[in-house]
Formats: structure tokens, C-alpha cells, sequence
DNA sequence: CGAAAATTTGACATGACTCAACTGGAGTGG
DNA sequence: CCACTCCAGTTGAGTCATGTCAAATTTTCG
């Protein structure tokens, strides 16, 4: 057992078989800070699920960079378009901090999902919540200003978001790091 | 067979009694201009498949609406968290003109799934789809301007952009009707 | 310790918003 | 089918939230 298969462990019932099937395309890996895992032109071959620390997925649009998203603990993340499609990616995914990560390849996936049909349920249930967190998301860039959407990073990612330097919260968050500090300025309250 | 069972076959080969179980769940249902289909309290109760219209969800935030989406034929809407959670909305869902719905109960999916497993497989496809979808949204509004965003949304709706409302438009697009109407005239090119 | 990067601060610029007035077309009732 | 209303859309003036640029300061880390 690992953190990852006791995550799925708590959405579906798994058969020691199927866990053992399951352990067996899982791969380990600890990812140093400001190390790669994916690159714009590569397949992203790989899901990754972080056991502990923190990646960020970006990507360039006129040579700025704009991040997409974090992952901390417990979280996936990867380029999922590149990963569902095998095409090459947009995105870089690296470590903000040392990370150990567990992948599963595509490959390999395909093939668990007809050895174990549970795991498309899993895998159903996973893409769901993450639809509804992104459907939140866009609800908040539209409805939040700037503060408030900060306010809510900080809520959401309480244990995180003073290991994540400002200007990438800033971008993430589409505001410009000189305006995320004058909000955090407390006499601007 | 209908336009839904016909999506669906296209992802997952479904058995005859596959289909025959499928079809016995799915409802139809013509919509009225504005007619709604779901309200805030109400616990979205069944998924929606538009077979041909345009439905759109929104919500109200200090008084102001906000659209979330539109779904125009052969896409899906509704709560996407009240409906996997049977708790209250907080959307409203109605029409845009008239239109005709598909739906199927989330009692009777839930069983559903059980009996067919490949739907899992077929509604983790279209999550996964759904949620790349919304990601490159999100990447959209960080990244473009306000007239990219709309002309965006021009290309991607060819056939019903003319028939939204423009201030529907730009509440989507997340501007105000007054500046989507200046950014549109030719002389401010 | 020292260099490089992150953050802060401030002056100024601008994309997008607000409000209000005007125009035109769609829907409705007589 | 006309007349009336009433939204939707446009236009313009003034404003505000947030951006840009540049310099000062603090933090990080080799």
C-alpha cells in the first residue's frame, strides 16, 4: 500500500489482486527542486500523483509564462490533454520544492482499466471533483476581485501557500506580483 | 437509438440489452424559451443532454448574474456538484430558445453504472474531456484579451453565437455588455 | 559574504467598468 | 398590422481596478 492507492482505496473497494495489479504500474520517484517533469514538445507520458511537496504546471504565451496549476500533496496533475491524447505537450511541470511523486504510465493505465473496471470509476469520480473545483474556479475569476481570490488561495491552501513565492501565486491567480503585494499591504485594507 | 445512446456508442460499444437498459432511463423533453430547468435550492436531480437548442447556467452573486456555461446540441448540462453530491444548487439552468432535452435520472445512472460498466468508462471519457475543456479555458482568460476571448468564442460557436444574446456573451466571457459593444465596432480595430 | 532573485513602493498608464443618454428592433395587445 | 413598449445594443464621458516601469529594499542561497 501507498499514499496513492489508499487514496483510490477510500473511493472504491479494491480486490488484493487488483491492488497488487495496480502496485505493479506504479512508479516512485523524487523530483528535485526546479526539476522537470515534463516539457512542452513531449508526450506527457505519465500521470503524476504527489505523495509530498509541490509541483506547478505552466506554460509560455508570448513569452510570458502563466501557470495553470499547483499540486501539492495528494493531488495529480501533468498535461492531461497530452496525456489523454498522446500528442505533444504545451505545459512544463516542475517542483517548486523536493517532491516525491508516483506516476502511472498511459500505457499501462489503458491496460488496468480493463483489468480492473474499478478503476474507471475511480478515475470517473476523480475527473469529476476536479471539473467541479475548475468550474469554481472560473466562477471566481469572474465574480472575485483580485483580494478575494487571494483571500481564497490562502483558505484553500493554508499549509502551502507561504512556501509558494508571491509572484507565482500572483500568476497564477492572473494578477501582476507588484499588485498582489499592494493588496497584501495591510493599510491598503 | 437516440442522439444520446448515439454519442455514447461512439466512445463505448454498448450490447443490445446495454442499450435497451440505457434507453429505458433516458427522458425526453421540450424546453420553452426561458422555461427553467433547475433553480437554486432544488438538488439537480438528473443530468441534461441537449439533443438540439441552447441552455445556459447561471447564478446570482450580490445581485448580479453570472453565466457559467452554455450547451448548445450534443453537449450536457446542469450542476455538475449538486448533481453528484444530491445537494442544493446554486444554479439556475434555462433556455435560450426553444429546446429539446435528453435526461437521465441520478438514481437511476447510479444503478446504471453498476449494470453497465462501460458507461463509467463513457462518462470518465467525457469528464476528462470536459475538464481539459475548462482548462483551457481558464488559460484563455489569463492569457487573452478581452476581444480575443470573444473572437474565441465566435469560432467555437459559429453556429449559435448569433442567436445568444451579446450580452450573454460578454457576462460569459466575463466584460460588460457596453465594452463587448466597443470592441466589436470595426473602428476600434 | 555577496550576487541574484523576490518583494515592496511609488508614479504613471490603460483596459475595462459605470452611468446615462440615445437608437433601433422585437414582441405584444388592440 | 399598426402603435406602443421595452429590452438589447450603441455611444460617450468620467472613473477605477489593475498594469507597467523603475527604483529601493529584503530575502535567499550558493
Amino acid at each position: 500500500m501507498n499514499q496513492l492507492t489508499e487514496n483510490i482505496a477510500r473511493i472504491v473497494r479494491l480486490e488484493d489482486h487488483e491492488l497488487k495489479a495496480l502496485n505493479s504500474v506504479i512508479t516512485s520517484r523524487e523530483v528535485d527542486k526546479k526539476e522537470f517533469l515534463l516539457r512542452p514538445g513531449q508526450v506527457c507520458k505519465a500521470t503524476i500523483f504527489v505523495v509530498k511537496g509541490c509541483l506547478r504546471s505552466y506554460y509560455l504565451k508570448d513569452g510570458e509564462y502563466q501557470i495553470l496549476e499547483f499540486a501539492v500533496d495528494n493531488w495529480w496533475i501533468g498535461d492531461l490533454k497530452s496525456f489523454l491524447r498522446q500528442t505533444p505537450s504545451e505545459l512544463f511541470v516542475d517542483a517548486l520544492e523536493p517532491t516525491q511523486v508516483l506516476r502511472i504510465k498511459y500505457s499501462k493505465l489503458e491496460l488496468l482499466y480493463e483489468e480492473i473496471p474499478k478503476l474507471e470509476r475511480f478515475f470517473r469520480i476523480l475527473m469529476e471533483n476536479a471539473l467541479v473545483a475548475h468550474q469554481e474556479r472560473i466562477m471566481h475569476t469572474h465574480t472575485l476581485s483580485a483580494r478575494q481570490r487571494y483571500e481564497m488561495f490562502t483558505a484553500k491552501y493554508p499549509n502551502f501557500y507561504h512556501s509558494i513565492p508571491q509572484k507565482d501565486i500572483a500568476n497564477y491567480l492572473g494578477i501582476t506580483p507588484e499588485y498582489l503585494s499592494t493588496i497584501r499591504n495591510p493599510n491598503s485594507h
